[in-house]
DNA sequence: GACACGTGGGC
DNA sequence: TGCCCAAGTGT
């Protein structure tokens, strides 16, 4: 069935006036006190909205803060240096949505002198900028009618209309936007998108949705049919795979630690860490050997720490952490360096690597 | 369409 | 413990 049809069949019997009172009336009362709700500066909604893609409210609004305060304007955001941005995105993960935002704000600057388009043509080309995003900036902050399809609206819509398409095909997302074109608001557009985001954050919740507090239960053919647990259909993924990594901790004589920048593209992006050789590429017996081949540095291992779990979202890391002392040789790596303890809080680590912090002899 | 891309919290 | 999740985008 094509979409268009589809929309036709779900919105069969649904009364949208009703819908969008009710749910702007309710968003406008309960809605929560977030920084970036102060107003409506296109800059604070564009932070905040990437800041905000697969991560929690709780933990993006001290994040949030800091960033603001570091980079209040498009400006002060346009001319810091990158590796200061992602010290400021620093255990939020997704790094390169940081460095996405920086290009796409400098992009802002420079062609479209300053002013963040309000065309959804033209916002839609910035990097990091997809069809969530744009749709959110465009009725948050410019009042435009735009859907703004995130996980939330899917599950609230997906039981308020009981649609039982997957939720994790990119098809589906489509469909629920055009049927938001459909039902959104043009009188609020801002209040019902966020409505509908702010009533899936506090009503109608993955597990035990509050139906009872539900200003849209009348509305409901999943609360009506007892259904609401059920839905949305989501196929589940697939678990991560293991790799097993030897993490080296190296302090030269005057107790300086060797870190590394990791490559500018991939996983945690130009993040540093504690260089770290892969087992199975290499053994216990042969690091040394490897380690001199790649670093200039003759090295003998010492002390065996603990081993270092860190989960991420497709990939398991285990790091064998442990000290290395050097005997000989000299350090002739592009992105490796010697830096003091001081100094070393000066550089974005990732979280796997901050764990291995407390291995070192200070 | 499928997969890479982080982290911390809840059960 | 392991799995799911939380305001997605790029390739």
């Amino acid at each position: 069935m094509k979409n268009l049809e589809r929309v036709q069949q779900i919105m069969q019997n649904f009364d949208r006036e009703l819908f969008r009172q009710n749910l702007i009336q309710w968003f406008r009362n309960e809605q929560r006190v977030l920084p970036w709700r102060e107003n409506q500066d296109p800059y604070r909604v564009w932070v905040s909205e990437i800041m905000l893609q697969q991560t929690r409210v709780d933990t993006v609004i001290p994040y949030f803060n800091n960033f603001l305060t570091k980079f209040p304007t498009l400006e002060a955001l346009a001319e810091a240096d990158e590796q200061e941005v992602l010290k400021a995105w620093e255990g939020l993960g997704y790094y390169s949505r940081a460095r996405n935002l920086q290009n796409a704000v400098r992009e802002v600057v420079e062609e479209y002198q300053g002013v963040v388009p309000s065309e959804p043509e033209e916002i839609a080309k910035l990097k990091g900028v997809g069809p969530y995003t744009k749709g959110a900036i465009l009725s948050i902050a410019y009042d435009k009618p735009i859907p703004a399809v995130d996980g939330n609206v899917m599950r609230v819509l997906s039981r308020i209309l009981h649609v039982e398409e997957d939720i994790a095909k990119a098809s589906t997302k489509k469909l629920f936007e055009e049927l938001i074109t459909e039902l959104i608001s043009h009188e609020d557009p801002s209040s019902f998108n966020q409505g509908l985001m702010e009533l899936g954050a506090l009503v109608c919740t993955p597990k035990s949705p509050s139906c009872l507090l539900c200003p849209i239960q009348e509305q409901c053919r999943a609360f009506e049919q007892g259904i609401e647990e059920e839905l949305p259909v989501k196929s589940s993924k697939k678990k991560q795979k293991k790799a097993p990594y030897m993490l080296l901790l190296i302090q030269n004589e005057q107790g300086e630690v060797l870190i590394e920048q990791r490559p500018s593209s991939g996983l945690l992006a130009s993040l540093w860490q504690y260089p770290m050789l892969p087992l199975g590429d290499v053994d216990r017996e042969s690091a040394p050997h490897w380690f001199y081949g790649e670093y200039g540095l003759k090295i003998e291992l010492k002390e065996t720490k603990q081993t270092i779990k860190h989960v991420f979202s497709h990939l398991i890391w285990e790091m064998e952490v442990v000290t290395a002392e050097i005997i000989g040789g000299e350090l002739d790596h592009e992105r490796a360096r010697f830096v003091t303890l001081d100094e070393r809080n000066d550089y974005p680590f990732p979280v796997s690597h901050q764990k291995a912090h407390k291995y070192i002899n200070s």
